[in-house]
RNA sequence: GACCCUAUCGUCCAGCGGUUAGGACACUGCCCUUUCACGGCGGUAACACGGGUUCGAAUCCCGUUAGGGUCGCCA
């Protein structure tokens, strides 16, 4: 049997962690049992469905890395995969027409053998507390128990992968399932993800849609790996985690139980760990977009490169590269006045980089040791700490006291232009 | 209210009958250092409570309390 499982978002606008993390797991467990993933929109609450809404959830989706085998934009066996064109297929399950429809519980109890919860036994006896469910509105329209249910059933899913709101649905559907004569698939109810006041992530949350990440800079791989954590473990205490390494230590029955509170501090620290350790190219690939969003005349590609190489160990967020090379590119950039008043300003700064003008414009090798051993030199002859030439050299260069490696901004820059920055700061600067 | 789930540092995750209760984020002290980061070494900080079971319980059972979820002609 071919594991199948789905992601069944409704088309809300926005692609909730919460569901991404669904998806997520979902996608792990079929591609970890060589399975498939399926995407289904369920929009048949027809005024919130519209065609952006669905491309956000596209985008959320393939930008985290997800890939699907069946779905509406694409087609699959088991098609449509948009509820809003099924309605045929629920049709041809109930003969009665005329008012609303509810399905007469059994009032047996039900048994669910969960993947994550475990054993649990509902007794479905009071139908003061498990009322008759409604299955189809007076208008015709059906209500998501039976069209989810009919969905799951037709696509042939053979694992359920969601949140754990939908633990307490789970006997209704099972007896939905009976009344079809048809197996349940297996279920797996995955813990929620709450914000700071234990309260389930809603819009407002920071951070509760994807799209926040995608534009403030992160990673995906690092998104991916932090919701993987909240509610798992690979054990050994190992956090940051590759996506193949996921894939490959990932299992549904070490998820536990207990809702978790979305810490963005900790996603940032693991996006930071991310762009640490990624390769250049991917760096570059992530980092280019916003370097062009935001518009910089960066010259050459080679120029960019170099750029990117200097700040790549320094970056945070994604979207903060071209704040850190922007100073590379034009003599135009702002000088941060408090950096002016420390550096700059201080007495003797002038006559420091003059001096340091005067050893460098001798200097023939522009290399990183070279340039070292040039301002170790001078500092030593001018009788200075090292510190006292750096700072204001800084300033010069880049207009603010945090940055990059100071050598690496000189050679990235050359020769002329660094010492024509020197020049400028000796003029605005303290004799 | 009824039903279901849950309960270890502020947060996330380890722990599955015998541990000085471990790691990470955050906070913080020191070191490294040309800035900021990174990194290294430390620190603060937790088994919700009450009963059992057991030689022994964070671990098993029951109860209480607390939190979350569900009880729609929303999905």
């Amino acid at each position: 049997m071919t594991v199948r499982t789905r992601f069944a978002p409704s088309p809300t606008g926005y692609l909730h962690v919460g569901g991404a993390r669904t998806a997520l797991f979902n996608w792990l467990y079929a591609r970890r049992h060589g399975g498939k993933f399926i995407l289904r929109i369920e929009d048949t609450d027809e005024k919130r469905n519209t065609a952006e809404a669905h491309q956000v959830i596209y985008d959320g989706l393939k930008w985290l890395g997800l890939d699907w085998d069946e779905g509406p934009d694409m087609g699959g066996d088991y098609g449509p995969y948009r509820q809003s064109e099924r309605s045929q297929i629920y049709a041809g399950h109930v003969y009665e027409d005329g008012g609303s429809i509810r399905f007469r519980s059994p009032r047996k109890p039900v048994v669910l053998e969960d993947m994550v919860c475990g054993r649990i036994e509902f007794d479905m006896s009071n139908p003061a507390t498990h009322p008759d469910m409604t299955i189809r509105r007076p208008d015709g329209s059906f209500i998501f128990h039976f069209v989810n249910v009919v969905d799951d059933i037709e696509m042939k899913l053979t694992h359920v992968i969601r949140g754990e709101d939908h633990l307490s649905n789970t006997p209704k559907h099972i007896e939905l399932y009976n009344a079809l004569g048809e197996k349940p698939p297996v279920f797996g109810h995955i813990p929620l993800i709450l914000n700071h006041e234990g309260k389930k992530l809603s819009k407002r949350d920071g951070g509760s849609s994807i799209t926040y990440f995608m534009e403030h800079g992160y990673a995906p791989e690092a998104v991916a790996n932090y919701l993987c954590l909240l509610g798992w473990s690979p054990g050994e205490n190992r956090e940051k985690l590759t996506m193949e390494e996921i894939l490959a230590l990932f299992d549904i029955d070490k998820i536990n139980r207990r809702n978790a509170i979305f810490d963005l501090d900790k996603c940032f620290w693991l996006n930071g760990q991310h762009i640490l350790s990624m390769g250049f190219d991917r760096f570059v690939e992530l980092a280019k977009p916003f370097v062009e969003k935001a518009g910089i005349a960066y010259g050459s590609e080679a120029a960019l490169l170099a750029a990117l190489t200097i700040v790549k160990p320094k970056v945070k967020h994604l979207s903060d590269v071209p704040d850190w090379i922007g100073f590379l590119f034009t003599e135009e950039f702002a000088f941060d006045p408090e950096a002016v008043e420390k550096s700059l300003k201080k007495a003797g700064a002038a006559g420091r980089l003059q001096a340091l003008i005067a050893a460098l414009t001798k200097l023939e090798d522009w290399s990183h040791a070279s340039l070292e051993a040039a301002l170790r030199e001078t500092a030593t002859t001018l009788g200075v700490k090292t510190g006292e030439l750096v700072h204001p050299a800084r300033v010069a260069v880049s207009g603010r006291s945090v940055g990059p490696g100071l050598y690496e901004m000189f050679v990235v820059l050359g020769k002329e232009r660094t010492l024509a920055r020197f020049a400028r700061a000796a003029s605005m600067a303290a004799a």
